[in-house]
DNA sequence: TGCATTAACTTTGTGATACAAAGTTAATGC
DNA sequence: GCATTAACTTTGTATCACAAAGTTAATGCA
């Protein structure tokens, strides 16, 4: 039986599992992009991305070039859990496709 | 980009997540073999399965030998939302890991 | 210089829901 | 008749998603 103890709930949200799964497909991604690419509202995405931080699964850039921008990426641990999650759902497509 | 709004919420729940993948394994399962197996207690469980019931994906068998049983099934509808949530989790594996 | 605009927030409120604990019902077996 | 068990129901709490509206600080233009 699977384990489903360790579905990393952080990650296991429908808006932070799409946050994860653009930030492994592509390095960086600016707050409007993944605003935009999601269409979540400003405080929904922050909220989301704010634990996602406070899990150390992501890290910002912060650039001042014509307008102030911030950027968006997956740390080590960030990578490594998110790897571990999809893991999970190998298993669980593996067992629930039996 | 992957649809996350299209990831059934009822069946995304880590809870029943893992009830579904259990009918899913096997036909039948009785009320008290899913509440050891996924060490849940007996409210969150019931609620879970009533919530699964409301959205027609599981339905039951009411069985009188010694004691009174209860076996829960997947429904048709229940098995065909499970299958397309496998899809888009498929998905989801194979843009995270690219 | 000041006003509009934009990015990236913060704050606040609401509603949904997970979950546990304790109580209920109805059947069985001693 | 009394304890036990399965399958519930009820109730309360705490968390959390989400939206809406407000805030801050920087830029660009008139």
């Amino acid at each position: 039986m699977i384990d489903f103890d360790k579905l990393d709930k952080t990650i296991h949200e429908k808006g932070r599992l799409s946050i994860m799964t653009m930030l492994a497909s592509r390095g960086e991604w600016r707050f409007q992009e993944l605003k935009d690419q999601l269409k979540m509202s400003d405080g929904n995405l922050i909220t989301h991305l704010r634990s996602l931080q406070k899990a150390s699964y992501v890290s910002t850039k912060k650039e001042l070039k014509r307008r102030k921008v911030t950027k968006y990426l997956l740390t080590r641990s960030g990578k490594k859990a998110f790897k571990e999650y999809l893991r999970l759902l190998e298993q669980i497509v593996a067992q629930g496709s039996s």
